[in-house]
DNA sequence: CTGAAAGCGCTAACAA
DNA sequence: TTGTTAGCGCTTTCAG
């Protein structure tokens, strides 16, 4: 048996075709200024031939020079954006040869004027696509407007507007993923009382990126165990001795709550406490594979996490992107759920 | 931010150490010929330019061809040998730029005289690369000082004899799988029975596939689970009939057994038994994701699968193998522990 | 041991 | 509307 594809050159389709090199190019590409006619020799040549262009000649041949703009959220070391900032940086390494580049504008999570500030920026550039997450709905939706406008293709990641015509999008299924975080917390236990840990946001924080997520959440709960309690417990990011004394209060309090939930990306947050307070009954399931909740999980402390491959996430997406945008093509799907992955500390030496 | 990086060109390097682009690639690939001195001039250059050849010009260039030999054993639709050869094919296709041609030589995966005669083959054909499984300890031994000899590189995919000298391998840990397995069986349960369903295998067939999963499986549950005896039970692959005879008598006998692990990949010969006897307080694991056990974790009779992506496993080590024999660099990884995945109805939906 | 030059499949500018 | 042609960065003869 042998696998060994190899496609016919252009010019075999020119010759086929009774065309010159030149004519097909315009073909392909679509850059007009040919004939009905000989588009549809050329077209007819192309299926039987089955021909597809050298990506490699392509590009080498090629000066033209695309720019996406990508709008993520800034970060710090650890965070869930640097992940997918990382995805994104290997995900330019596998379409170099398309000679892409890529801007990347990181804005404030909870100051929608410093995202105005970018689409501004971004829009002036005039790049060949964006990629970017919708944080805050009204900004987000405004900017696809004038993208629009200005015939610029726009994909969504990690989350979405529906409602948008945006190109493609990348990310899990939210509520999906919630529902599956409540299963694994409360799978084969009779559980009476649930401990949810919150984050305080900052009020200039319109949306709420994890509602969805928390919704699935609450919803298994709801249906699969009539009579459980969910307790919501807030904590601050920022402030870990006040985090402290909140759960101290809390569980002592309420000793009998032993299934512990964070649908935010976070869980670390909680495991100054967990680590001093341990208890063998206790369940602890989190969600998003940071470097710090992967510390969690190696430790025990955190049972299962609930995760995507987020880096490669977006350099998936990047890469469909890419294609669809030189070619012009639209997307094979339109919405990408990917995979989501349950990790444990027992299949957790080899992810990445 | 930008994320942007091109290389100097050949052309740039040559100037630079006042040699002709010819030399450069001498250079670069080591294909002799060039005096000391001129070496370490170009190098120096390379060094200081931070020059790195463009693949796509290169394999524009190149005509060369490589063939590189998998042998796998044979398989019907479905099985999990399928799935390996998808990987392959998958594989090619992003490797194609580099002129690879893959020959798949199938052999019976009882008989291994039928293994010996591919390896004959192989060699006469003498491919560029080797590619396979090590079902048969003895006559896999003996091919790979055979292929040695030729100077043949080879690389083990799904499982490996350690002793040998291998370019690379991919795959899991079996014996960590099983553990995993045994643990996902029995978590948070007061387990007292298990049933393991083995499959009677021809006499011909040396090599257990499945042993070192199994021994992970069992140390797991006699660590963890001391008082829990396990129970095997042998069905036959071919037979349904009596395969469903044999597990009806023994689920007679002991009601009590709820627990069933099959560490094989044929979760699925089972599964008429377990639709047509319904029993909500069952739980069954399984390996492998053969689209046969999908639709039995689907079906909710399947609690756990676990697994990993397996067209994915051999589409990585081509990739990497490739990169290796082409350019004559060894591997950065010997062993490649593939990441397990965990799978269960909630998470099956955007799986692959 | 080294350089010169043709050409891989394709794009893009120019000519017709 | 179409054909021609000069490269893109690299490999690979072929001379020297």
């Amino acid at each position: 048996m042998e696998i060994n594809r190899k496609s016919p050159t252009i010019f075999e389709v020119a010759q086929l075709a009774g065309v010159s090199r030149g004519t097909v190019d315009r073909v392909v590409y679509g850059r007009g200024r040919v004939s009905q006619e000989t588009v549809n020799r050329v077209r007819d040549a192309i299926a039987k031939l089955g021909y597809s262009p050298n990506p490699n000649a392509s590009s080498l041949a090629s000066k033209k020079e695309y720019r996406f703009a990508c709008l993520i959220p800034e970060f710090t070391a650890g965070d869930y954006w640097e992940e997918i900032y990382r995805g994104l940086a290997r995900g330019q390494e596998e379409i170099v040869k398309y000679n892409i580049r890529l801007d990347v504008h990181l804005y404030n999570q909870i100051d929608p004027a410093s995202f105005r500030e970018c689409c501004d920026k971004v829009l002036e550039d005039k790049p060949s696509g964006v990629i970017m997450n919708a944080v805050f709905k009204d900004e987000v939706t405004d900017f696809a407007v004038r993208l629009e406008e200005a015939r610029i293709p726009y994909s969504f990641l990690d989350n979405k507007l529906d409602e948008l015509n945006y190109l493609m999008y990348y990310g899990v299924d939210p509520y999906k993923s919630g529902a599956l975080g409540a299963f694994l917390l409360t799978t084969r236990c009779e559980v009476e009382e649930i401990a949810l840990v919150r984050l305080v946001r900052d009020s200039l924080h319109k949306a709420d990126p994890n509602a969805q997520r928390r919704h699935g959440f609450l919803d298994y709960i709801e249906e699969n165990l009539p009579g459980c309690t969910v307790h919501t417990i807030f904590i601050e990011p920022d402030k870990p001795q006040k985090t402290r004394e909140i759960l101290e209060s809390f569980f002592r309090e309420r000793p009998g709550v032993k299934h512990i939930a964070m649908t935010n990306s976070r869980v670390w947050l909680i495991d100054e406490y967990l680590r001093n307070h341990p208890d063998p009954q206790r369940i602890v399931v989190g969600f998003d594979d940071l470097e710090k909740n992967l510390a969690c999980l190696k430790s025990g402390d955190v049972e299962f996490l609930v995760t995507r491959h987020i880096p490669q996430q977006a350099s998936r997406l990047l890469k469909e992107f890419t294609e669809c945008v030189i070619t012009g093509k639209v997307p094979s799907r339109r919405n990408n759920f990917v995979h989501m992955d349950i990790l444990h500390r027992r299949n957790l030496d080899d992810y990445r």
